[in-house]
DNA sequence: TTGAAAGCGCTAACAT
DNA sequence: ATGTTAGCGCTTTCAA
């Protein structure tokens, strides 16, 4: 008479046991219908003694609604990413959403197809995708163009539904900040490249040549703080350095420590600025001057485009926002003549 | 006679366009069974013409085996979750699963309710539970007893199969390591309390205790550094501050900041440690004395706990791992007379 | 090696 | 307001 308690209780089971049908127990839980005040207790009486807890995959598959999204990102721990994840994940579950991340970590084609397939194996509405490096840009020139998909990132690019910050004119502006307080030019230390170049180095380009400044040579850095260190280290020999612009907080950190190894002090022999905003940059001695994004926001915003495209509420393809320069304590006028680096130990 | 382009592809589809029956089409995804090669390549390019992918839901409901476990955490972006999220995610992506998110904000039962129940109405074959916090705690509480279940923390606990890393032992050798130095004793600032007392403060309590040595009152932080530069300036004041233990790494900069802030220098005056190893601890300047905890490693031996209770491949129930110190600049002997903290500006 | 038949547990359409 | 009837798109017996 009672269900085999091994295996888990069905809506069939807790139909039984109240006295009604399989429907009048989907209208209790989904809310949708009235059921008679009578019933719906009886049904919820049932569904609490059994434990019952509904099927995703029948309700799925009868229904054509999952209620999951997935995002596809080239790294998730790293302060950009886990923040618009996080902005993601927040806007999502407020819709009753869950959210998937698998990662993709190279862009080989390979590489890609095997993430791909994982989440594409998964009952998804649509995907998210973080535009913010190669793996990233191979994703989502991998999609398959039935599924649903918004990407997130840093430089407008065509064709696609995005939610974008406009890292490039963020950048030109706080490049105009250094070139303002009478540097002669930036130097420039950019995050690991896309395959196109990325926005924070467009906007540098940009407001260099508009002031008819000088374009020095890029300097390669790596995710680790401790390679900016030794970029740092290295600029400090350059006599024509008074000023440089980092690709992220963190890489401007290790830039100063850099410099400072060499004797150098921020800013008072040079200018250093980073992106991002990163939470420890306020802390930094000194307080770093850089761009504040709103990758909350950005997620956020990820997420809500998505929705229009799943349920069709929307046609919206498009939404940008502007960072805002944030003016600390790393950046001021060149010095009249800078100190001479200190010999590595 | 071709089918409704509209709707996406099905096995019926596939098998139809290939000659063949469903079942077929079937054995040659999943690979299990023999299939002759002519019709193995037929479907294959029915799969391909009608870009066909399978229905996960109607896989899980007939199978009854999901792909994808759950995360559940009280935070994602903060360097400890954000890190021992990713080793779980690429150890299940290693084993072909995918891993949901779904963030507890708060340990209210109706807020961790509301959160479990999106994750629970999701095809799951797990949970794996970050136990770092008071909403991670509650959440660990309302999961229903028959759903596979991994607890990550930093504390072990009974009942539930976790893996922990050991951070009591850690702290005490840490505390340890500035009483050594000579300090009369070690002042604390935890991270913010879990309902417990947290492994970091117990062992820290343990270490004085051992040695007969004052245990000062707790600083409430927060876990934002700035509160913790608060606290390091208040912490200037107290001539009988020599030696400071952070619940974390960035606790530590805040402090040393709010040390700086008021004339006093790390390790000079004050000696400053925090925990995690976070990866800026080691650019820092000074660089910080913490441990290193490894929660890449903390994520991928959840997911191995977890896979072994799913698949019941395992009956292990428990997994520990050790920290360690790592000694670096802003620990160093007790002045022979602090230097007097300069008034606040 | 292959196909036919029978579900998996739910929702939706329809009838009452 | 409620029950009946049909699927949803797969996997899994079972026969052949």
């Amino acid at each position: 008479m009672t269900a085999d308690s091994r295996r888990p209780a069905t809506m069939a089971d807790v139909a039984r046991m109240a006295g009604v049908s399989v429907p009048t127990v989907s209208r209790v839980l989904s809310g949708a219908a009235r059921v008679s005040p009578l019933k719906r207790e009886r049904v919820e009486a049932a569904i609490s003694a059994l434990s019952f807890r509904p099927s995703a995959a029948a309700r799925i598959l009868a229904s054509r609604q999952p209620m999951a999204i997935a995002v596809v990102a080239g790294d998730t721990s790293k302060y950009g990413y886990a923040e618009t994840i996080r902005g993601i994940e927040s806007a999502a579950r407020a819709e009753g959403y869950t959210v998937m991340i698998t990662v993709v970590e190279s862009p080989e084609d390979e590489e890609v197809d095997r993430a791909l397939r994982l989440v594409l194996t998964q009952a998804i509405a649509g995907v998210v995708v973080l535009k913010f490096d190669p793996p990233g840009v191979a994703a989502l020139r991998r999609m398959p163009p039935d599924m649903p998909v918004v990407a997130l990132s840093g430089v407008r690019s065509i064709g696609v539904r995005q939610a974008v910050l406009d890292e490039a004119s963020a950048a030109e502006e706080l490049t105009n900040h250094l070139l303002d307080l009478g540097h002669a030019t930036v130097h420039h230390v950019p995050v690991p490249p896309s395959r196109r170049e990325d926005g924070r180095t467009t906007g540098w380009r940009r407001a260099l040549r508009a002031a008819g400044a000088r374009v020095p040579p890029l300097e390669a850095a790596t995710w680790s703080p401790h390679t900016a260190r030794d970029i740092g280290r290295r600029l400090a020999e350059n006599p024509d350095v008074s000023a440089v612009f980092c690709g992220n907080d963190e890489i401007a950190m290790g830039v100063i420590r850099g410099l400072a190894d060499r004797g150098l002090v921020t800013p008072d022999d040079v200018s250093v600025v980073g992106f991002d905003d990163h939470p420890l940059a306020a802390l930094w001695s000194p307080a770093i001057t850089t761009v504040k994004q709103d990758f909350l926001r950005l997620g956020e915003r990820g997420f809500a485009l998505l929705m229009g495209a799943v349920n069709g509420t929307s046609t919206r393809r498009f939404s940008s926002d502007r960072p805002r320069v944030v003016i600390r304590s790393s950046t001021a006028p060149p010095p009249a003549r800078r100190a001479t680096p200190r010999p590595p130990a």
